[in-house]
DNA sequence: GGTTAAATTTAACAACGTTAAGGATGCATT
DNA sequence: AATGCATCCTTAACGTTGTTAAATTTAACC
C-alpha cells in the first residue's frame, strides 16, 4: 500500500527539521525564514506547507529535536538521585548550548511524545528515590525553569556579541553607578558562566534533599 | 532654550509606552504592530520613529517599564533576609502576570538601569544578612532564572487558552501513556500555580541559607 | 516675517507567512 | 495501455509587517 510512502514523507520531514536547524545555526532565529530554509531545501516556499501544518509546526518540532537527544536512562538502584538529576541538567544545558536560539525557539512550545517520557522517567526515578509525587514535579519543575531561565539569559548575551572582551570592558564601565554589581561582574566575568549554573543547580539540588530529608521515608 | 520641549518629549514617549501596554493586554505581543499601536494614537505609524529607534527600543522600555514598578526598600536591619527576597520575587511574579506576555518581552532584554539599581540593592542587603559578592549574586541570578523560565512557561500556557477546564481534562487523556505525569496534573491542575512557584521559591532559598550557615561569618 | 528645529504625513520598499490553483510524477487498478 | 488517484511541488498572488525617504505641517525664536 503506501509503506514506502509513509517512511518516504517521514525522511523528508526530518531532513527539513535537520536543514532548519543547520540554517539556524548560520543565520540565527531572527533570519529563519521559509523562504530561505527551501531555497536551502532546493525548493519553492509553499512546499513546506505540505510537510507542515505552519511554522509554527515546524519550529515545534524543532524544539524537541534539539533537546530530546536520547532516551533518558532511569536513575539505577543505588546510584546517588542527586548527581543523575544534575547530569541531566548538565546535558540539557549542553544540548540547548549546541545550537543557536534554542532557548526563545523552545519557550512556548508544547512538549511532544519524547519530552513527557522524559519527564515521566524522572518523576519514576525520584519516586523511588523517596520524594514524595508533587514534591518530585515541583522539584523538577524549578529546575526545568531555572534551566530554561538560565539559557535563556545566557543565548540573548550570546547573540548581542557580549563575549567580545573589549566590549564587556566598556560595559564594566557603565556599571560605575553599581559598585556592588561592578565588582560580581568583574570576578565572575558575567552571570552565565559554567560556574554559576553549577551554583544554582546546587542550590535547588539541597533544597530538594532538606526537603526529602525532612520527611518520614513511609510516606 | 528647550527645557520645556525636553520634557515635552519624555511625556510623549511616555505616553507612548503606557498606550503601548495597554494595547499588549488588549491584543497580545503577536498582534501589537506599530500601525495599530499608532492608530491607538491618533497618528500614522511612521511618527513613532521620532521617537524610537526602531521597534525594539519601543519594546525594551515597555519591559523596564513593567518590571520595575517602585524602587526596592533594603533589608532592615534585624529582617529575615530570607522573607525579604521572597517577597521580592512575588512581586515580580505579580508585575509580569500583571499584564499579557510579559516574560516573552522581557525575554532579551538588556537590563535598563532601574533594573540596575534594584540588583546593587539586593546584592548590597545580602552582603549585609552575611553572604559572600559572588554567591549573593549567583543566588540572585539563580532565582530570577527561576522567575524568569517560571512565568515564561505560566504565560506560555495562559496564551493557549489552557486555563480552560474541558480542554484540561481532554489534556489529561493524552496523558494516559504517562501514568505519573497524569497523576500529578490531575492533583495539582497544572505545573504553574502559586503553590509551585512557592515551592521553587522555598528550595532555592533554603540552598542559599544551607550555604550562608556552612561558612564562617567573618568571610 | 523669515529661519530653524521639531514632529508628523504620505508614499513606497522589501520581506514575511500564508493561500489558491494548478501542474508533474508515479503507483495501482481496470 | 489507459485511467484514476494520491503525492509532491510550482507559480502567482494577497495581506501585513518593520522600516526608510522625502515632503510637509507646526511651533518657537530673533
Amino acid at each position: 500500500m503506501n509503506g514506502v510512502k509513509l517512511s518516504t514523507v517521514a525522511l523528508e520531514r526530518d531532513t527539513i527539521v535537520r536543514t532548519a536547524i543547520r540554517l539556524l545555526d548560520e543565520v540565527g532565529l531572527e533570519k529563519l525564514t521559509l523562504r530561505r530554509l527551501a531555497t536551502e531545501l532546493g525548493v519553492q516556499a509553499p512546499a513546506l506547507y505540505w510537510h507542515f501544518k505552519n511554522k509554527q509546526e515546524l519550529l515545534d518540532e524543532m524544539a524537541e529535536a534539539i533537546s530530546v537527544q536520547e532516551p533518558l536512562r532511569p536513575l539505577a538502584e543505588g546510584e546517588s538521585w542527586e548527581e543523575w538529576l544534575a547530569e541531566w541538567c548538565r546535558g540539557q544545558r549542553r544540548a540547548f548550548k549546541s545550537h543557536r536560539d534554542t532557548a526563545r525557539l523552545a519557550a512556548g512550545t508544547h512538549p511532544g511524545t519524547a519530552t513527557l517520557q522524559t519527564v515521566e522517567t524522572i518523576l519514576e526515578s525520584l519516586l523511588r528515590a523517596g520524594f514524595t509525587r508533587t514534591d518530585a514535579m515541583w522539584g523538577l519543575g524549578t529546575l526545568a525553569s531555572f534551566l530554561g531561565g538560565f539559557v535563556l539569559e545566557e543565548q540573548s548575551d550570546q547573540e548581542r556579541g557580549t563575549s567580545d572582551p573589549a566590549l564587556f570592558e566598556e560595559a564594566l564601565e557603565s556599571l560605575a553607578p553599581y559598585p556592588n554589581v561592578r565588582a560580581v561582574m568583574a570576578e565572575t566575568k558575567g552571570p552565565q558562566t559554567d560556574a554559576s549554573f553549577e551554583h544554582g543547580l546546587a542550590l535547588i539540588l539541597s533544597g530538594m534533599r532538606a526537603r526529602l530529608e525532612a520527611q518520614p521515608d513511609g510516606r
